[in-house]
RNA sequence: GGGCGCAUAGCUCAGCUGGGAGAGCACCUGCCUUACAAGCAGGGGGUCACAGGUUCGAGCCCUGUUGCGCCCACCA
């Protein structure tokens, strides 16, 4: 008994069913093949916190195209899952779950914390990958990774010792990003600039042994308290006669110098700069120079340190503003302006960072950056689009040393260990108990842990085993696509791609496909505080997973963001809908009856044609495909189905099936089949749920589409006369149709006969499609002849090239206004000739214009020509 | 300060290596035609931001201008 598709299309039920049916069946599970070729993508890892949101919709659904058409076309497809253990972003929620239980990191240590945190792991962490499920992704489950297990681990402290040894990673006292919030360093990628509202308090600072004072001008008064100089330009005649002398730091009542740098703007604020080494990057490298006191004056919260005299114990802010009054009341502060100023935040909780001095763990970057630049330049790798690699190289050629220390738990310890007795500093991946120096047993593990981006940065090689020479990481390394947003190029691409290139000599893809973000309709980031994010689960559970994976890569350019709108969604649903439909249709028929095999030459024009159209569908789309065009290929996709395969062909071979003596019909029922098999497997990638529903059903088979062959374009069916033929058909139908529509003819007065005047050729063209035209063109009778024998004044025209057809519609028509028309129409055809005339009779455009230019140009001439003499024809015979 | 992107129909956007502009939504008209009203047929609507240039030919290439947006950057 045949299978049969449900009568309403409904993608809920389905949709798990059938990802059920995959996960059982092992379609998505990998493993070295020799006889085939590998393409691997790893999966962008999911933090375990997260929540599914549009942006891994769009990214996932991307991958997922890709792995599907890749198998499909037979290669050994990898798609490797797993998750981001995410430090920091992490850490955030375990503590905020326990500070609701009462509970503080410090009341129950480290291995305590480290316990629950993986209970919460255990508890929160993985639901997203039940989401992705969900989306229909064919990762290979029994593959899943996480960036904290053994493994991984395992990767990340053997590549932290390679690097210590090497001397690519050491420790440095060093002016690193703090934020007083999470306590923690962050890496300069985590800084984010914001331009905010602020001001520039102008202070004095007395001279010391003289009368007067220089004027200066800050932004963070607070950070005077760590002031250890000020310096001028050394070329500012108005101060030069300064150097060397020292003025009195008001509130602290302590003297320093000042000097004369370069780094001072002559032509910016007075041109005198408060040095605060501790503080400010700029006043580091100052203090280096002129061997300044390094002042902090911090603690790690951002609260005033003892070295703040009254003001310690005070949050930075209210130091600020309690300095201020004592500036104003002593007479230090001269004026307040306003200034708007790029302020950096913490990325994730938007603190306003506090650049100071500690000692913390440092990747070198001048070594490791060359062959990721390199890269680029000769090809390994490339941008999908091309534009994002200046970008990444951008960020690669400014780039400073990488601050991986991190005062959290949660995350990778760093693999240090000192030695209490001798203070030797040890790192080994196996891990120490006694010092390698003096044999004392004194020694202590680094308490901090590893920048998240760290272990991220090994993702494509540690998921497949490396350390270890394993087959996977043989057979599917280098992997062939990463697939990410813009957003992310810095924090992990370019880190993947040096981490590479030092620990496997390879890039770990050749090339890197970027998306954009999705934004709400208004055009505004979809974001938790704004509230207007969009849970892609709640559209997944009211369109169905195709209908919203469709939407995510279609109509926008590749690269760029793009707005979400339900009605798109909508859209895309009515699309599945209506091949839902369609196959209905061609399943109502006997094609059990039908061979898998025919002879084209069984086939009619509108077999052909379709098969034609399908067979040039087939390698357009895949070429887009491979090319990354995945929007331009879902809508060449969508437009073939929809238009060409429903609306015309379907209602074309009507006729036929109606008719079950009609000797074309198994030719109709297998041209159906033929060309709906071959357009699901194209669109499968893009819609796996309903392509595979239909799919099995039409075909009454258990195999799934999804390990079906990619259809391959067909030398054979290459049909060019028959698509022109049935062009000049459709061309003919919408004639008759559209002046009918212009003259409002009602339904029971359109069958009416049709005469088709026309030449030899076209009159066979005409009857060969008559029965179809019938229907389409809604006529009692096509009667197709040489000449205009029986058509009279008050019969419409519709002229098509070498064609004339006739109308009978006396009661409608007023034969001044068809005259109108028609002289309206020769207008219209009169211009279109004189454009092309004035372009052919330019000498230069016939001389330099492509020969298949300018052939068409004169094909188009003869064709407007033909059909301006057929009206003028028509014309002079009323 | 540097870099990048965008300006095309009322709205949101496509438009691949230059050869007379498309889609969806919205709008108008007519249809419950036995696969589909989540549908069918037809229609209106665009100096492709502006100014130059290259070319036989420019939405597309070059230069400049204007207006948005994004990224990077230590101007206190």
């Amino acid at each position: 008994m045949a299978k049969e598709l449900a009568k309403k299309y409904d993608p809920q039920g389905m949709e798990d069913r059938l990802y059920k049916e995959w996960l059982d069946k092992g379609y998505f599970h990998a493993e070295p093949n020799p006889d085939k070729e590998p393409f691997t993508i790893v999966i962008p890892p999911p933090n375990i916190t997260g929540q599914l949101h549009m942006g891994h919709a769009l990214d996932n659904t991307m991958q997922d195209i890709l792995i599907r058409m890749k198998r499909m076309q037979g290669f050994e497809t990898l798609w490797q899952p797993g998750t981001d253990h995410a430090a920091i972003a992490t850490e955030v929620k375990i503590v905020k779950k326990m500070a609701e239980e009462g509970l503080l990191k410090s009341d129950i240590g480290r291995d305590k914390f480290m316990e629950k945190a993986w209970e919460w792991k255990e508890e929160y962490g993985g639901k997203i990958v039940g989401q992705l499920m969900k989306l229909g992704a064919s990762c290979d489950w029994e593959r899943e990774r996480f960036t904290l297990d053994e493994g991984l681990n395992h990767a990340v402290n053997d590549v932290f010792e390679q690097y210590y040894e090497k001397g690519y990673i050491y420790q440095g006292n060093k002016i690193i990003n703090w934020c007083p919030e999470c306590e923690t360093t962050i890496s300069d990628a985590e800084v984010e600039h914001t331009e905010k509202a602020g001001h520039f308090y102008h202070l004095r600072y007395p001279l010391v042994g003289e009368e007067g004072f220089v004027e200066l001008a800050t932004t963070r008064p607070e950070t005077m308290l760590g002031d250890s100089a000020v310096a001028v330009n050394p070329k500012d005649d108005r101060y030069i006669h300064l150097v060397g002398k020292k003025v009195l730091l008001p509130l602290v009542n302590k003297e320093i110098p000042v000097v004369a740098d370069e780094y001072v703007d002559m032509e910016f604020g007075t041109g005198v700069v408060k040095i605060t080494p501790a503080h400010d990057p700029n006043d580091f490298e100052v203090g280096a120079r002129h061997d300044l006191p390094q002042i902090n004056i911090m603690n790690d919260n951002g609260t005033i340190n003892e070295l703040g005299g009254k003001y310690a114990g005070m949050d930075r802010y209210e130091a600020r503003a309690e300095m201020l009054k004592d500036l104003e009341e002593e007479g230090y502060l001269i004026k307040v302006e306003d200034h708007t100023h790029n302020v950096g935040t913490h990325d994730r909780c938007k603190t306003v960072v506090e650049p100071l001095i500690k000692k913390q763990w440092f990747v070198r970057m001048d070594e490791l950056v060359k062959p990721a630049i390199e890269c680029i330049k000769n090809g390994e790798v490339k941008f999908e689009p091309e534009r994002y690699s200046k970008v990444y190289l951008n960020w690669l050629y400014n780039i400073k040393d990488w601050c991986i220390s991190r005062q959290l738990w949660w995350g990778h310890r760093i693999p240090a260990y000192y030695c209490d007795d001798c203070d030797e500093i040890m790192v080994s991946k196996d891990g120490i108990d006694k010092c390698t120096k003096c044999g004392s047993s004194n020694v202590r593990q680094d308490e901090d842990s590893l920048d998240t981006w760290f272990s991220s940065a090994l993702w494509p090689f540690s998921t497949l085993g490396w350390p270890e020479k394993t087959e996977e990481l043989d057979y599917f390394y280098p992997t062939s696509v990463l697939v990410t947003g813009y957003d992310i190029i810095f924090f992990w691409v370019a880190r993947m791609i040096f981490s590479g290139y030092e620990f496997t000599g390879k890039a770990p893809f050749h090339t890197v496909l970027i998306h954009g973000l999705i934004r709400d309709s208004n055009g505004l980031k979809m974001s938790k505080s704004l509230g207007n994010g969009i849970d892609p689960l709640e559209v997944i559970n009211e369109y169905g997973a195709d209908a919203l994976r469709l939407t995510l890569v279609t109509g926008n350019a590749p690269g760029s963001d793009m707005r979400y709108y339900q009605e798109r969604v909508e859209k895309s649903r009515n699309f599945a809908n209506k091949i839902w439909n369609a196959s209905r249709f061609i399943m109502m028929y006997d094609l059990e009856n039908v061979p898998a095999t025919i002879d084209t030459s069984k086939l009619t024009e509108a077999d052909r044609w379709i098969l034609s159209k399908s067979n040039q569908l087939v390698k357009d789309a895949t070429d887009k495909m491979e090319t990354y065009d995945l929007g331009i290929a879902a809508a060449k996709l969508t437009d073939f189905a929809w238009e060409e395969f429903c609306d015309w062909y379907i209602e074309m071979v009507k006729p036929r099936l109606y008719n079950e003596e009609d000797d074309t019909r198994i030719a109709a029922l297998w041209t159906l089949r033929t060309v709906l098999v071959n357009t699901l497997k194209l669109l499968h990638p893009y819609m796996p749920f309903v392509t595979e529903e239909i799919y099995q059903t039409l075909l009454d088979t258990n195999e799934s589409i999804m390990v079906s062959e990619w259809p391959n374009y067909n030398e054979e069916w290459n049909f060019k006369e028959e698509e022109e033929s049935i062009s000049l058909l459709k061309e003919a139908i919408r004639g008759i149709r559209n002046i009918r529509a212009k003259m409002n003819v009602p339904n029971k007065n359109k069958a009416k006969v049709i005469i088709v005047a026309a030449d030899d050729k076209t009159a066979k063209i005409f009857n060969d499609g008559k029965l179809f035209l019938a229907t389409l063109a809604t006529a009692s009778e096509i009667v197709v002849q040489m000449d205009k024998k029986g058509v009279e004044d008050d019969f419409v025209s519709i002229m098509v090239p070498n064609a004339n057809l006739f109308i009978p519609l006396s009661e409608l028509v007023d034969i001044e206004k068809e005259k109108a028309r028609l002289e309206e129409e020769k207008k219209k055809l009169q211009g279109e000739i004189d454009r092309i005339v004035k372009k052919l009779s330019n000498p230069g455009f016939v001389k330099k214009a492509p020969e298949k230019v300018v052939q068409g140009e004169k094909e188009k001439q003869a064709k407007y020509e033909s059909l301006l003499e057929q009206v003028e024809e028509r014309l002079g015979s009323f």
